[in-house]
DNA sequence: GGAGCTGTCAAACGATTGATTCAATTTTAC
DNA sequence: GTAAAATTGAATCAATCGTTTGACAGCTCC
């Protein structure tokens, strides 16, 4: 009987998962209470430490599972980059696009709706350091340290520090963009029904790569100017 | 007597704003309790309610005391950069050096470190629309409309639309830049003594250029590709 | 010198916080 | 079916929250 798909039936724990998200994304991590996340849930006060320890227990669960799969994604897809052009260097283009790709394939995974989804980010993003739980700032430091060795080769002739820099300028922009995700899909989106992630993707991608590019010395006739556009999406 | 210069002495109410602005900055507004507050400035708990009638008049004074001189400056900014060229459309690294500078200008005025003025401002920006007080969100608004037009004037043949997305995109990698300043200055500065807020600005502008410019049409024949940048400082 | 204003203080207010207890209940395992 | 384990529920914990109160001191002004 009842024969209801994947994630339905929607034990307490699931919900005060959901529950969690929703309110942590609207409201901010520091301005949620333990009973509103399980008055939301439809369950007891008690169900939080049950499950999940504590509050901050629940907090590290649904920062984790949000964000680690976008950065195990990007690793994923800058190796299948690397893999597929041997030793040579990616195109800044290329290397961007699997930093922020990953963002629309999890958005979609996701049981949040996409604004929900991207204030989630962007709050996280917004923390600083040291108060993101352990397992989800090692992931994002292993990220970091692959994306700026393949930035390094694509944009040979800039200093360590230099490029460093110029990945926080960069990673600033996605991060406040997406933050304000909704509050842009309003101003934009008046003339095409979905103004689509995609193009909010490609938009990011070719501001962020005429800033990260500027005074470097191009890798050896890749494809620029003119160059083939058909390889990656947008 | 007591010669004293400026602003010492010290007063409760002045040393509860000192307190709240180091407090607010390092640990972030939802974090700080009034007690925190004055039993750092040496105060009675009732001292933030009797000046400031009530912990939120305290921390929209710390915002607007940080912020709007910075607005200010920014419109000044671009008031004298377009009285100066007449009709014409200014360099985007002009309104660029307009929109970032007065962080520099602001940040030597204030009594707070470098390291908790730029912490200040990347919370006060990670902030949502409606989270700021509304003396302080009109100036933002002003602001971004105005420096909207200016761009536009700079970057011919780009819809309004886009112009907004890049001045998101530019303002992000402006923000987290400056809210993790301090781990960049640590990272960097590695040779000069100073690393320096004005080599920080000049890669800001550098790569915010570089992105707002990308596609758009170039307007007519002002300095660029090998321009005199004499007349900007960086 | 006393009325009046300003500021500070200790004390307490009710509300809310995250967490815990323990009995009652449901689910699971055999 | 029944014992064991897992989960839920209502009640309550101490701690902390922002705010208020009222007494008291210092000061000015007339």
């Amino acid at each position: 009987m009842s024969a209801v798909a994947g994630n339905s039936k929607a034990g307490t724990k699931q919900k005060l998962v959901e529950a969690a998200e929703a309110l942590f994304a609207d409201e901010g991590f520091d301005r949620v209470s333990v009973r509103d996340i399980t008055t939301r849930a439809g369950a007891n006060v008690a169900a939080v430490n049950y499950h999940f320890g504590s509050r901050e227990g629940l907090l590290a669960l649904v920062m984790a599972r949000q964000i680690n799969p976008v950065n195990e994604e990007r690793l994923a897809r800058l190796d299948a980059l690397e893999r597929k052009i041997g030793g040579k260097a990616l195109p800044v283009e290329e290397v961007l696009d699997a930093f922020v790709r990953p963002f629309a394939t999890q958005v979609r995974r996701s049981e949040l709706s996409e604004k929900l989804f991207f204030k989630l980010m962007g709050r996280m993003f917004g923390q600083q350091g040291g108060e993101l739980p352990p397992v989800v700032e090692a992931l994002f430091v292993t990220v970091m340290g692959r994306f700026q060795r393949a930035f390094a080769k694509s944009l040979p002739g800039l200093a360590v520090e230099e490029i460093w820099w110029r990945m926080h300028l960069m990673a600033g922009a996605m991060i406040h963009t997406m933050a304000q995700a909704d509050t842009l899909q309003r101003v934009s989106g008046g003339d095409s029904g979905t103004p689509g992630i995609e193009q909010t993707l490609s938009r990011f991608i070719r501001f962020a790569a005429a800033g990260m590019r500027q005074g470097a010395d191009e890798p050896r006739e890749e494809s620029r100017s003119q160059g083939p556009q058909v390889e990656f999406s947008f």
